[in-house]
DNA sequence: AGCCAGGACAAGT
DNA sequence: ACTTGTCATGGC
């Protein structure tokens, strides 16, 4: 359960908020719009509201760097939200490591404010199951529905995510709703493994790299991908390393021979900032030229 | 209109 | 162990 990593981020109450006191590599919209969250929106002030851990949460970026984390007390964010936006990992010394390879400095310096989020488990499984052979806006259409269909009304116009035992007690057909198409199934057996406690997040934590991604991968659905993904997103396995196509096409253009040895145990974080540098078009730069390099 | 989407599965080599 | 067609749906 404990995979904090030591790091203690600077912050502030203010009033009924948690006040973040310039927390280094952490910007709102690379953060929570990079395609590893599907749930958070931004409103017309600027800032972020999403739903985590059946709640509400709202967060706002300041002229200072601070970021506001909106009706949070200490109790909430050391039990839940600091490892939720990994404020426990010492980014910019990670960084400093990451950037002696100079691909991933330049791609880091497109996106330097991207952070890597621990989620819940269940909605992790679930929302990358609904993102296999599909694109970002239908995954966030189709989770909408899922939660607006199942799950628990908040306040704000937001809704819960649906818990895995509820959805486990559907059928195929009552799911036909959210127009998952043939991801529905898969929804099913993952809420049922989840619910029946087969698949466990202290074991996903602490397993071998291996060990966990084969018990994943007994969900019907969850493949190699899917399954680094939640291990990424979710459990916090940093070494984990999603292979989409667009990875396919940054590791066969950039580096042909291999990930360079200062990834090591890192490889996720390092793929993150990769994926959104291939998805800005920086990978046209690299290849000095259009096209992507295939 | 048609291509493709942060893939996985099953059947075929 | 590797390749190929198929799977629902809809965003662009």
């Amino acid at each position: 359960m404990n995979d904090d990593t030591g790091f203690q981020p600077a912050y502030t109450v203010s009033g009924t908020d948690l006040v973040l006191r310039r927390p280094p590599c952490f910007d709102l919209a690379a953060t929570l719009d990079c395609g590893q969250a599907f749930r958070f929106h931004p409103l017309p002030d600027g800032s972020w509201q999403g739903v985590v851990f059946g709640r509400v949460l709202r967060l706002s970026a300041q002229k200072n760097g601070d970021i506001v984390l909106h009706q949070v007390n200490e109790r909430e964010f050391h039990r839940r939200l600091k490892r939720y936006f990994t404020l426990d990992l010492d980014y910019p010394r990670l960084l400093r490591r990451l950037e002696a390879d100079p691909v991933l400095r330049r791609a880091v310096k497109a996106v330097p404010g991207l952070r890597l989020l621990r989620q819940e488990l269940w909605e992790t499984v679930c929302s990358f199951i609904i993102s296999q052979n599909n694109n970002i806006p239908r995954i966030k259409g189709i989770i909408r529905r899922l939660c607006k269909a199942f799950g628990d009304p908040l306040e704000a116009g937001e809704y819960a995510f649906p818990p895995a035992a509820r959805i486990a007690a559907l059928e195929e057909q009552q799911l036909s709703c959210i127009r998952a198409g043939f991801r529905a199934k898969y929804i099913l057996d993952a809420a049922r493994k989840l619910a029946a406690g087969q698949i466990d997040q202290s074991f996903l934590q602490n397993a071998s790299y291996e060990q966990a991604r084969a018990a994943l991968m007994e969900i019907r659905g969850v493949g190699p991908k899917v399954a680094d993904c939640v291990l990424l997103f979710s459990c916090g396995r940093f070494e984990a390393f999603p292979m989409d196509v667009w990875m396919r096409r940054v590791t066969a253009a950039l580096y042909p021979g291999g990930l360079p040895a200062c990834f090591d145990g890192y490889g996720g974080i390092a793929q993150q900032y990769l994926f959104a540098y291939a998805r800005a078009g920086g990978l046209d730069a690299e290849c000095k030229g259009p096209g992507r390099g295939a």
